[in-house]
DNA sequence: GGCTACTCTCAGGTTCTTCTCAGCCAGTCC
DNA sequence: GGACTGGCTGAGAAGAACCTGAGAGTAGCC
């Protein structure tokens, strides 16, 4: 699944977090999402594969067992390369230093994370620091348009309004247009990882979707019984 | 995020500073902010890289462990070339040396200072003693107008009174005009980088920027939910 | 020294969002 | 048809995000 906008498809990705179970979710569905990912476990062993890989961007764990990120960050650029890079936080980070993290065009997600959310940064602080404005911020399906950086829906050049989860939700469905997708996997994505409840929440959100964007024919958003939900035109 | 406004964009800048963090800060965002920004820790480096570079502005904090910050001028000066200079200084700094800093084009801010405010005397120095009027100090959008200045504001004609921070907050909102800056963003950007509060004081200032500038109709700031806030015209 | 203007915090109110639950509906299988 | 299973959706509780008034503390100014 998630094969992604096309442009980053090959971009390295260097993800640094010494929690295995997180590195492991982290490093699979990246990959799984195209990205080239390489890990590291400690800010030492993050400094010397991000010499020897060079990467586009880092993935980085403020709370290392050695170094701290800020400090692993110093080290990479040293060597004068200016790799971007999104940090991962905790949510309640009362440290000092979290300021100054969306500084220079890197960016931060608060643990716990959706991996929707954690792909859809790297994407945008990609395209904010590579240069030529290669990948779009602006996703089409039919009549359909979604602009991840401002955050616009329209569908049939009229502006709808949606929640969060409800954009998130969408961007997820449509980055994966025409392909069918689990609850499972929805509620593996698009929720944070530590999301308890069942898959009630997802046939909710679908719910609210339709009611927003898939109001008028042809519809989009279409149920497989006992399989999933998938985004496409009928007639396929 | 912070393209800034364009004429800048190729100027280079020596940054002269001995605090490790606070270098990465300032070269990390002024790279950013369209800056070719090169970097010394001492004064002895600063003014090898000064003879090499011919940098077109100087930003060096007054306090190092070699040479002071004014030997560092004269020894950068006594080639002849005139580079001029943003001194960074302690707040409490009564050094008379200081004081005399305007009258040659020069400026200083103190520590700590915001990163807007920096770019901003930057950016003021560099109109000043670049020929040509490359750079308007006045900022424009819809019936909006910001004089970088004479800190005048104005909508739609009208003479608005803003304190410091709210002009701050609205020379950064109209800089960035049209992109969705998150609460933190502005928070790295507008306030000192030493502000230990929390992102309230920004929904603060919002708030009052609204009830001066923008009570009028179109409405210019928008909240977007979850996301951020954004300096647009409506029907986008 | 006293005044003013400004910054920042706090708390109450409001609106929006998330999530759960339960009942209903629609296919499917016998 | 009847029973079962999976999906849909309305209602509502709990909580999060946001806005704003009030006020304490502080810096700057006369």
């Amino acid at each position: 699944m998630s094969a992604m906008a096309a442009p980053q498809t090959e971009a390295r990705l260097l993800v640094v977090e010494d929690d295995p179970n997180i590195l492991e979710l982290l490093s699979a569905s990246l990959r799984f999402a195209g990205f080239d990912v390489s890990t590291a476990t400690s800010g030492s062993a993050a400094v010397n594969a991000a010499k020897d890989r060079r990467p586009d961007l880092v993935v980085l764990d403020v709370m290392l067992p050695d170094l701290d990120g800020f400090e692993v960050i110093r080290l990479m650029r040293e060597s004068g390369t200016r790799t971007p890079v999104v940090f991962l936080t905790a949510r309640d980070a009362t440290d000092d230093k979290i300021r100054g993290l969306t500084l220079g065009g890197d960016d931060y997600v608060t643990k716990p994370f959706s991996l929707e959310e954690l792909t859809a940064r790297i994407r945008a602080v990609l395209r904010r620091t590579t240069a030529g404005d290669q990948s779009p911020s602006r996703l089409t399906f039919a009549d359909l348009e979604l602009d991840e950086e401002t955050h616009e829906v329209y569908r049939a050049g009229q502006r709808i309004q949606l929640s969060p989860t409800e954009f998130k939700l969408l961007r997820y469905l449509m980055l994966n247009a025409n392909r069918v997708l689990s609850k499972a996997q929805i509620l593996d994505h698009v929720w944070n990882y530590d999301f308890r409840g069942d898959d009630n929440i997802v046939e909710s959100y679908i719910s609210y979707l339709r009611r927003k964007v898939d109001t008028t024919q042809p519809r989009l958003i279409h149920t497989l019984r006992g399989v999933g939900y998938v985004l496409r035109k009928p007639a396929t």
